[in-house]
DNA sequence: GTTAGCATGTAAGGAGTTACATGATTTT
DNA sequence: AAAATCATGTAACTCCTTACATGCTAAC
């Protein structure tokens, strides 16, 4: 989880933890935060395995010994990495979370990868669906009133989820007739964009006392 | 998490391992799925902490020294620690996931408890509402298509959940000015139906493999 | 000059999962 | 008699959090 996301936001533009960890509770921090006590164990450990290097070309200068920023940029084989896990079609790989991190770097993968996780995951859901529409119905007046209204509102998540995925699956193949076969179809941001805002929000969901 | 989980089952009836999780993955299973892995070692933990001890009363006879049935049952210390955990405020208490276990079991706690818990989550809802509105107003026209999506169909979502609580609530105060003042005002489910039933779906949302 | 935010890390531990191991009972 | 499902458990591991520790830099 904490890789993939990584991976993602340094195939954009290389960053150091702090930042990554700012970037990250926003665009993620809808449905996801991680504390730094996460972070940087993880960056040392793909640092080790080969996925990130030190950005020299950023390099601050270190001046007396002192431990500057560190900033990050993907090699060759964490780009190829960050491929392989968007590409991934696993059971599992269309999980809540592992489903919402390949989303938000949607943009970064060919038409036809997003299209068979867009339908992979529209294929996890209907199945939910189903079940919890199975359920409900034998179920319903046997429960008490809260146990079924969770289950109400559940499933009418779910739908609603399947509804907004055909939508991005019916988009995906209009682009695709419309002639832009296999390039991203996002609208690409503009450049002078400065970066530090793009995702970055209030800050993670529940603690507010996070370090 | 599976603490409280299996305290509010076993507060409406005693029951063995196996048959607790296959009703946790029903009720629960909607948005949770617990292993085998991590309940057996937590209800010897709850055994020895004494919230729990074997049913002697359904004892099956161990013919011959073999591994039968454990089923367990409340202790009264149990069922203090389960109302204590239901009427928890502190901050936390209302996340996605420990609120969602709380309202499976709401119908065990009485009406002022409840109202509590749902105007706690209603509030914790309402920001996070209120910091994504912030962040795609000021964002929307720089991001790619898929995180905009994303964002979008996450505020939808909430503003959702923000309407449901409201309704919850409304409703709570209704039955309150009718004159239930205090007691559980949730339908009583009838005496003869057959408990397996309840909750039990057709297995985790995930994994089919568990064990 | 002090508070807030930037910046990087470590140590301990929590809450679960996966994979394995074992055997009884029920259904086909 | 084979297959499914019931039933209980252990060992290793994953992935993350909390709490702690340290120091720099900008703003008020």
């Amino acid at each position: 989880m904490l890789e993939i996301a990584i991976l993602g936001l340094l195939n954009e533009q290389p960053m150091h933890g702090y930042e990554l960890r700012k970037q990250l509770n926003g665009t993620l921090g809808t449905f996801r935060a991680f504390s730094y006590g996460s972070l940087y164990p993880t960056l040392r450990r793909m640092k080790e395995q080969g996925l990130i290097a030190e950005d020299e070309s950023v390099l601050e200068p270190p001046l007396g010994g002192r431990r500057g920023k560190v900033v990050y940029k993907l090699t060759v084989e964490g780009k190829e990495r960050f491929q392989t896990l968007l590409a991934d079609d696993s059971p599992g790989a269309y999980d809540d979370e592992r489903f919402g991190v390949r989303l938000a770097f949607f943009s970064q993968t060919d038409a036809t990868t997003r299209l068979r996780i867009l339908e992979g995951r529209r294929r996890r859901v209907e199945e939910r669906r189903e079940r919890m529409r199975t359920r409900l119905e034998r179920t319903r007046e046997r429960l008490d009133r809260y146990t079924v209204e969770l289950q109400r509102h559940g499933l009418e998540s779910v739908e609603r989820e399947a509804r907004w995925l055909s939508e991005l699956i019916d988009s995906e193949h209009r682009d695709r007739r419309a002639g832009m076969p296999d390039e991203a179809a996002s609208t690409e941001r503009p450049a002078e964009l400065e970066q530090d805002d793009r995702f970055s929000g209030t800050g993670p969901q529940d603690s507010d006392t996070y370090q």
